[in-house]
RNA sequence: GGGGAGAUACCAAAGUGGCCAACUGGGGCAGACUGUAAAUCUGUUGUCGUAAGACUUCGUAGGUUCGAAUCCUGCUCUCCCCA
């Protein structure tokens, strides 16, 4: 794409951002600024912040992150703010999780992870990236305070969280109420044109809408996105609740994982993760609904081919009908060597393949069926046996940890 | 500044000198079932050990006791009320 570039027409553009957004504050100025934009042919200016804290990468991160990029192609400008500043002061969110302080050196590292994930998503080539250490950082003690006089304690608490915790009698740091007014600052700073978050974002959103007008700057818009729900169908995705789909994990685990979404979710993740087209997509909701189990496969298909590629998808697809449903051993399985006609003990084996905790969970999971040697299930905790030279047997621990066992 | 309450395993929450590796719920794991790694039902859930048992764990550091998650003291942190 050349910079001189020309736009697409508003309706259209408004059409691809419009695409899984839940709320666009205000709409009206947002159709201004894409006209103004087209007129003079200077792009907008987009911003997303991220939180350099926690470096993994998953679809929940990804709507927002496809939005940023779908911007890109527009032919917008897009900047990426590493929170690094916040980062090293620690966000206090998980309430009782004192997250330490990160130094400068972590905050780098888990930058560079970021981005290079990002760039799975985001087309690198047009993004600026910037650090908001770099302007956050050199604030004075009073300018801090007179940005904290631009807003209120009763406007803070406001904020959804805020007053749930506040009504729970859970902890809330003064330093919290802060983290808005630095994420507005950022705002300010650059002079965004929109501002891409979460709905959880809202509020920070909001609060960069307000500190850019008391600057006499253009506001915002602010373009929140939904909160992806996890794979569990009731939480938000999230690392700590591991109903996570990684966009760097493997196309086994990828796929698996799509599929164990519940049913009445399959249109909603192919709306926000997946590219399929705008006119393909009301196609899909039918069949979600008639026939959601292969619309699923079709799904998992897909986010498996947008972040692997064709080909791992169609392994993808492979694997999971021979173990899952056809309960075969997979081609990937791991292989074991052990020295021939030596006397094996089946526990400290699985020990070996690590494909057990502990010692205590095999004797747990071989009680209840979980182990199986050679279709045989192994409910002997002492069970011992030996492999003859070039002799195979297939373990199998839990529902699907696949290993080969050598003779060698 | 004064007064009160509290900190228990992944989370929530019982336990208030030995029967406590610690009730219960969630989560996790396993089995059955299933289009699914969903739902449901059942079982299980500190580490090591074939076992007997040993070891570590109830905010933290000490103390009392034959014996402490439970009693005492210091410390750290949190919540509430008053100012």
């Amino acid at each position: 794409m050349t910079t001189d570039m020309k736009f697409l027409s508003v309706e259209e553009q408004l059409e691809v951002i419009k695409r899984g957004t839940t709320e666009i504050v205000p709409e009206e100025e947002l159709i201004a600024k894409l006209k103004k934009s087209k007129k003079t042919g200077t792009p907008l200016k987009i911003k997303l912040g991220v939180d350099p804290t926690r470096p993994d990468l998953h679809l929940g991160h990804s709507v927002v992150l496809r939005k940023m990029r779908q911007f890109q192609d527009l032919g917008h400008e897009a900047v990426l703010i590493i929170g690094g500043f916040t980062a090293m002061i620690g966000d206090p969110t998980g309430q009782n999780t004192t997250r330490p302080p990160l130094t400068a050196e972590e905050v780098e590292q888990n930058a560079q992870s970021y981005i290079d994930q990002a760039k799975k998503i985001l087309d690198t080539s047009r993004l600026s990236i910037v650090n908001n250490a770099d302007w956050l950082g050199p604030m004075s003690f009073m300018d801090v305070i007179r940005l904290a006089s631009k807003t209120t304690v009763a406007r803070m608490i406001e904020r959804d969280d805020f007053s749930k915790r506040f009504e729970t009698k859970e902890p809330i740091s003064l330093h919290e109420f802060l983290y808005p007014l630095a994420q507005g600052q950022d705002s300010v700073h650059l002079q965004n044109d929109v501002e891409l978050g979460g709905t959880d974002q809202k509020f920070n959103l909001l609060v960069g809408r307000h500190l850019m007008k008391d600057d006499n700057q253009e506001p915002q818009i602010c373009l929140m996105m939904p909160l992806l729900v996890g794979t569990d169908g009731s939480a938000k995705m999230s690392k700590s609740y591991d109903n996570y789909i990684g966009i760097d994990e493997n196309p086994n685990d990828m796929y698996g994982k799509a599929l164990s979404i519940p049913d009445d979710l399959i249109y909603t993740y192919f709306e926000l993760v997946t590219d399929v087209e705008k006119s393909e997509l009301y196609s899909l909701k039918t069949k979600a609904e008639q026939d959601p189990r292969n619309a699923k496969h079709d799904l998992a298909y897909a986010i498996v081919k947008l972040y692997h590629g064709e080909e791992e998808a169609k392994k993808a697809r492979n694997h999971f009908e021979q173990t899952v449903i056809n309960k075969e051993v997979p081609d990937d399985a791991p292989v074991f060597k052990y020295t021939a006609g030596e006397e094996l003990r089946l526990l400290s084996i699985i020990s070996d393949t690590g494909f057990s905790p502990s010692n205590g969970e095999t004797k747990r999971m071989m009680k209840q069926g979980g182990i199986t040697l050679d279709d045989k299930k192994i409910t002997d905790i002492n069970f011992s046996f030996s492999l003859q030279e070039q002799e195979e047997s297939v373990l199998k621990v839990g529902k699907r940890k696949y290993g080969i066992l050598k003779g060698v």
